[in-house]
DNA sequence: GCAATTATATACCAATTGGTATATTTTTGC
DNA sequence: GCAAAAATATACCAATTGGTATATAATTGC
């Protein structure tokens, strides 16, 4: 790892918070280089300008997000347990996403809704991956006989994913931590019923 | 209504949408003058400063929401027929919002999360609002036998809340205005059927 | 229809913005 | 450990930011 590399990766985790806070648009460049402790020059010399920096930081914040996806829905466990371990990760990580200042596909996503089409691009892709993983997990449950096969699978995977962004959306506006939980814990039991045969 | 309240009001409309879209603190004053064809005197004539006209249009791109909601819960109607035409309040509306920026609430939300403490509070007790005024009409109808008793009122307001924010931000992020009404929909077969009795 | 008042426009301000050219320091390969 | 290359700091830039004092224009009550 060179030291441009380290340099690099330093910036975006100093910056990426940050970003995911107050905005990629609404963080000065006086906000990062005090950050970091870096110059204008450091900055400049590593990211082409800030729309670079943006989307690397929204690539860095969603990876988290992304091998918790992937490490719970890519076992060989049965469907459900596949569904469950995902929810669980979200638990779990909620905290962390909470002090991150939320989640980072909801706030890109709204702040990227006027312009920044590259940033938009990414994030509808993003949407759209996710909702295809989740459906194909529901689908791979219905083909074993393990899920009802009534359930319209995509359908589905878009009201898991619309019900865990609003509660984190509901927990961050109301400064709620618990409440995230609870509603998560409500839609997994709902969502139970409606699957399982 | 006095020339002043007039301008203040066109102000107001004419910058509320911009505002919803651009974020308030990401529109500049130049935005504002040019959309309204006024100058910075009338608008700091009419306004103390952004901070003061921000929370005027947030509240103005509110007041649609809000009326929806009022409208659809206070009727001598039965419990469900209430939060079907919630729902459906939120399927016709749903062009119009889309049209205007997406939900101001969520943008809000996300804009003032980090500073703008008035703004987040405003947010914030819209949010605890929203949810008291559903969870009211649930208790309600399982006062009367319509709904189930076994159902937890306020987590099951909470479940609606966050699947129609969740699915407003879907639709917004990957441009499929027809997704938002799947998903509402099926939303609320689910929930027809959790809590009918 | 005229004064008093209110509302709007103009011209300005200091501070900050993102960004760059160049100088200086640090790493690196040998 | 030294020269070449890479990384960082410094000093600067024009443009824009939110905001204000003052001048001008439009409304208002009488």
């Amino acid at each position: 790892m060179t030291k441009a590399e380290r340099t690099r990766q330093f910036i975006v985790e100093s910056v990426a918070p940050i970003f995911n806070k107050k905005g990629a648009y609404g963080t000065s460049l006086s906000d990062i280089t005090e950050a970091t402790g870096l110059t204008k020059g450091a900055i400049y010399g590593n990211f082409k300008d800030k729309d670079n920096l943006a989307v690397a930081c929204f690539e860095h914040n969603l990876k988290f997000f992304q091998k918790g996806l992937f490490k719970a829905l890519t076992t060989t466990d049965n469907s459900w347990n596949k569904l469950e371990r995902f929810f669980t990760f979200y638990e779990e990580g909620f905290e962390q996403v909470y002090e991150n200042g939320g989640c980072a596909l909801m706030n890109s996503s709204v702040e990227a809704d006027d312009g920044y089409p590259l940033l938009k691009e990414r994030v509808s892709v993003t949407f759209i991956n996710w909702k295809k993983e989740l459906a194909a997990v529901i689908t791979e449950g219905q083909m074993s006989g393990e899920f009802k096969a009534e359930v319209h699978a995509s359908e589905m995977a878009n009201l898991i994913i619309a019900g865990i962004e609003g509660s984190i959306l509901i927990a961050k506006s109301t400064q709620n931590k618990n409440s995230f939980g609870t509603t998560l814990n409500y839609l997994k039991s709902i969502i139970e019923k409606q699957l399982k045969q």
